[in-house]
DNA sequence: GTCTATACTAAGATAGAC
DNA sequence: GTCTATCTTAGTATAGAC
């Protein structure tokens, strides 16, 4: 792991407390004090609060933004590239599962960098939209309808955050693939 | 639809409030103006804040208590039992979905009501986690990983409340019987 | 880089008139 | 049942010393 600076410390400490109780109930007095700092010194190292919260949650959606397009330019059929796209999100998740929950839960605190957010993620479901579509149309994926498969598969991966954390030892390789069997195979005999 | 009194009025418009931008970030006058009258008049209508939303939570809680006790009783096959979980996910949540936006967000600020409510969430899981186990033992289900089955399952059935809004009409049996296809089936051909 | 002191704003909630 | 006025606490953030 390599040297934290100051500022990434913050970062750190604030996706750990808005995970816990959510960006607008945390203050900057419980920030500094879990920094072991006084709440103005923070102001040292970042701009305000809610630039915290743009750093924590725009770099993750950029994590995504940039696997998805290396995904979709792949020469894979339509299953290979959805097991791709599970297992972007269980490696992003699994190293970030704080940051994930405000990427989550606090997107509509953004301010100025609402929109941009909502475009990066309006982007990837259409992505994700697609190679679906692609799936059913090649013969490879049932004919469901479009939209609940999408939902479906969304609501467990962006739900990861949640659950990786309470798992012991997280292997990525064989969690991808479990998730792979579950969501795209199904689960009755 | 009966006639509401003013106490439930409020938790109509705080549930709306709490979806749009979490517990904490709404407050007493926000809640006040959308309701068109001045803060301090809520006040004879509510004890507080975190007293709306307890009920908003946890009579939702006991609504999804009581319907998974009334499915553990029936005499069915464990495949019927989890479709009837399906079904009751999607009749609670398209009855309230700004409801189960607190319900999955904000149950942290439930105060002394916390306990109470973790309780009915642990019951929950607890009961769904023992209807797909009986599923493979009595070789129904897939002998997948339990606890990653049960994560999808629940994870996109707690989505829900984001997801249906943006549906136009939903009819209740037919969402439930593509999830139920998706969730237990698979989507692979 | 951290501190103390503090400005300024806004929060939840109550008292008492109408 | 709603209002105005107000109390008290706590929030984000800045200035300037060390």
């Amino acid at each position: 792991m390599k040297t934290l600076n100051r500022k990434d410390e913050i970062l750190i400490v604030a996706a750990k407390l808005f995970k816990e109780k959510g960006y607008s109930a945390v203050t900057m007095r419980d920030l500094a004090t879990d920094m072991h700092i006084k709440a103005a010194s923070l102001y040292n190292h970042i701009e305000s609060k809610q630039a915290i919260l743009k750093e924590i949650i725009l770099s993750i959606s950029e994590q995504f933004t940039e696997g998805m397009e290396r995904i979709i330019k792949l020469d894979a059929s339509s299953i290979e590239k959805l097991k791709k796209v599970i297992r972007l999100h269980v490696k992003i998740t699994s190293r970030n599962t704080n940051g994930m929950a405000s990427l989550n839960n606090d997107w509509m605190h953004l301010g100025d960098q609402l929109e941009y957010y909502k475009k990066l993620r309006y982007n990837y479901e259409d992505n994700f939209r697609q190679i679906i579509q692609n799936g059913i149309d090649s013969n490879e994926i049932k004919n469901e309808k479009l939209d609940v498969l999408l939902f479906s598969m969304l609501s467990t991966l962006r739900s990861l955050y949640i659950w990786i954390p309470k798992k012991e030892d997280i292997n990525i390789e064989e969690l991808s693939d479990s998730l792979s069997e579950i969501l795209i195979t199904g689960i009755n005999k």
